[in-house]
DNA sequence: CTAATGACATTTG
DNA sequence: ACAAATGCCATTA
């Protein structure tokens, strides 16, 4: 099976520190490779856990991208972080970006 | 099983 | 910089 573990997707989820966020692309590639970004933002639709911080996942354009419970949400919850958002978007996107070690395997 | 959709990412115009 | 088109994976109808 070379499909993802929605597992492996709330674990690093939950790793992101209060106050940064994450990308897909970047849970994508720690999981095995960029292209299952659109996988990851799936898992997180439909399994997405209070426990796990989905809110801090983000585009990798520092777009909030979307959010199942509405965007405003999680723009707010962000903003309560620390992050700064702005139409919609991250600011200082790269000081708030919390990169996963890829290794491993 | 096939088709369509989606919380993405990248390239090109 | 923005818009449109393309590629990829997983889930649902």
């Amino acid at each position: 099976m070379t499909k993802i573990d929605p597992k492996k997707v709330y674990m690093l989820t939950k790793k992101i520190p209060r106050g940064k966020v994450t990308t897909y692309g970047e849970i994508a590639k720690v999981l095995g490779g960029i292209k299952y970004s659109r996988a990851v933002g799936k898992i997180l639709n439909k399994n997405f856990d209070r426990h796990v911080p989905c809110h801090r996942v983000v585009c990798f354009n520092g777009k909030v991208g979307g959010f199942r419970k509405g965007i405003q949400r999680k723009i707010k919850i962000l903003k309560k972080e620390g992050i700064k958002i702005r139409n919609g978007k991250v600011l200082n996107f790269d000081k708030v970006l919390f990169k996963f070690s890829k290794k491993v395997k």
